[in-house]
DNA sequence: GCCGTTTTCGGCCCGACTGTTTTCAGTCG
């Protein structure tokens, strides 16, 4: 079993337990085991019982499930409680409104087991028969069910924040004097997101009504003074909270989240004798402001370095904000140059020359061009003779350009048996070369890392292109055994990329992470295919803050003499 | 179910909105 199998099973138990109403910590127990087994990177069914139980939130009794699913593929446990619940109740958990008490309710009522039962009753005027539910509920829950296809599921990081931009435009320009901002998993940097939380500091209470008339709402479904829900065309859910300005830093750090973060913040806030929420962090017994009007200042109070957005996940940026060894995350800005796109020649939409220009006027100073190679011949793939055609007009076009020096490179395609696409002496005489698998994918993991391992081994490979080759909520990656392939890569001085192509991502967060801490160089580049697609470069730069990464981790973060000179091509062999 | 330079037992984050209610439970983020 793989980490995120077993991460579904522990959130199965976590919500049927709820449904049982069991102890609410065991609850979140089991939902914070899934978490961090989901983000762990490393396969745990490859760690010891001891390591196992290393992991904070993993103690005696979870190891002990966690073996039994690897071992066995199921967990008695689980088997137990799905002999109490069927499992498609779990359907009705995930409704809009509905939770685990309501469940509860239906199933032992009236024997409500699926979405259809469901309907069925509602539309039949049953469930207002069960204590405490009347009419309205019944009417909510069967909006529920017509909207569960349209608003249900994460979207990608770029349509949430296309959509939040022009929300918190048209909001800026209702309430000029108010901060107006997005915050939640967006402003976090996460490749999905759920829904587009606003925060409003400042703004006056009439806001609300200038959120909940804007022109793309669908329908309301809470309106309040300080915290309205709407639905908004294109299937989003957005939420927007206001609060006075002085408690600015405290709202964006509640906000910002996540969950898992805010929570081992407050704890932090209890042991010291303070309580923290949306408004500001306050002594306990005194009710003394202590801060909140800045986000640093809770931090500072806290006794912490400030943590960026990007890293409050609770993976152990606490620890490093109270040591003071918060990793200086790269920016986009500090990004010189890129080193991944295509042009007409394959399949790109503009000329070398036009790509040229349009990335020195996003403010990089040099450039690959890295059309792809014979084997995708749908992309009109180079062959050998092409390729080196190619490079020698990209070199030419450095003679028309200034301020831009531009790289003859190619994505070459990594064939099934691991070697390239292109002969040796071709590759030999570009100056920078990425290897991408963009076919059979569905090898055996082993069989696919040997694939990889190969590509690594061959003398004129740079760069590892979309190393995983997942497509975010499309396709998952083939399965690699990431820690051979980051282990060669580190002694090949090879780099692994972060492809920045808003449903590529990949390495992503954590992949990318665990790359660094096996001495492995980044190269976030945009695998532009238009000249607009230069500006993806800012998601992957997002993607390497959330792995932690700094500036030195990123080759491209170098001027371009240094960065040629640490190309694995060009660096002193050490034999 | 986890966790502990106060604790191996007794804690475990916090507040807004809705609907069905006469004071609050359920849901959500």
């Amino acid at each position: 079993m793989n980490n995120l199998a077993i991460a579904r099973v522990l959130t199965e138990i976590g919500d049927l337990l709820e449904i049982k109403a069991e102890n609410p910590f065991k609850i979140r127990a089991y939902r914070n085991a899934a978490d961090t087994i989901a983000h762990l990177g490393t396969p745990i069914a490859e760690m010891s019982d001891e390591d196992r139980r290393g992991i904070p939130g993993i103690g005696k009794d979870l190891a002990g499930k966690i073996a039994e699913l690897i071992e066995t593929g199921s967990a008695r446990y689980h088997q137990e409680l799905l002999q109490e619940f069927p499992p498609s109740i779990l359907d009705l958990l995930h409704l809009q409104g509905v939770g685990p008490k309501t469940v509860a309710a239906l199933f032992h009522g009236l024997g409500i087991r699926t979405l259809e039962d469901l309907e069925l009753a509602a539309r039949g005027g049953r469930i207002r028969s069960l204590k405490g539910m009347g009419a309205k509920k019944e009417a909510l829950i069967l909006k529920a069910l017509e909207d569960r296809q349209r608003f249900t599921g994460r979207r990608l990081m770029v349509e949430a924040a296309d959509a939040a931009a022009s929300l918190v435009a048209a909001l800026r320009e209702y309430a000029p004097d108010a901060d107006i901002s997005p915050v939640g998993s967006l402003r976090r940097g996460c490749e999905t997101c759920g829904d587009i939380d606003i925060l409003a500091a400042g703004a006056p209470p009439s806001i609300m009504d200038a959120f909940t008339s804007y022109t793309l709402v669908e329908r309301i479904l809470a309106r309040g003074e300080t915290k309205s829900s709407v639905l908004i065309r294109g299937g989003f859910q957005a939420d927007l909270r206001v609060v006075p300005k002085d408690s600015l830093g405290a709202a964006l750090q509640y906000f910002t989240g996540s969950k898992a973060h805010n929570i081992a913040l407050r704890d932090r806030a209890i042991s010291r004798g303070c309580k923290l929420n949306e408004y500001g962090l306050f002594r306990v017994d005194t009710n003394e402001f202590v801060a909140g009007a800045d986000e640093p200042g809770i931090y500072a109070a806290l006794g912490l370095a400030f943590v960026p957005p990007e890293l409050r996940e609770n993976r152990g940026e606490i620890d490093a904000a109270e040591a003071g060894t918060l990793p200086r995350l790269v920016t986009r800005e500090d990004l010189r140059g890129d080193l991944h796109m295509h042009t007409t020649v394959t399949d790109g939409r503009a000329d070398a020359e036009t790509m040229a220009r349009a990335a020195q006027a996003s403010g990089l100073d040099y450039i690959a061009i890295t059309d792809h190679s014979q084997a995708l011949a749908m992309a009109n793939g180079l062959d050998e003779a092409r390729a080196l055609d190619h490079a020698a007009a990209i070199r030419a076009l450095n003679g028309r350009l200034d301020g831009i020096r531009v790289l003859a490179g190619i994505e070459c395609d990594i064939r099934a048996d691991g070697t390239m696409d292109l002969a040796d002496d071709c590759l030999a005489q570009l100056d920078i070369v990425i290897a991408s698998i963009h076919s059979a994918f569905s090898m055996d993991e082993t069989q696919m890392t040997e694939r990889i391992l190969r590509a690594i081994a061959n003398p004129h490979v740079d760069i590892i292109g979309h190393p995983t080759g997942r497509l975010i909520l499309k396709r998952e990656g083939y399965r690699i055994q990431l820690e051979r392939v980051l282990t060669a890569a580190a002694e090949a001085g090879v780099a692994m990329e972060i492809n920045s192509q808003v449903d590529r991502l990949d390495l992503d967060d954590t992949k990318a992470r665990i790359a660094k801490e096996h001495g492995v160089k980044i190269i976030i580049d945009s695998d532009a295919h238009s000249t607009a697609g230069l500006g993806a470069l800012r998601w992957g730069a997002l993607t390497a803050r959330r792995a932690w990464l700094e500036p030195a981790d990123v080759l491209n973060t170098q001027p371009l003499d240094a960065f040629l000179g640490s190309l694995r091509r060009n660096r002193t062999r050490h034999t």
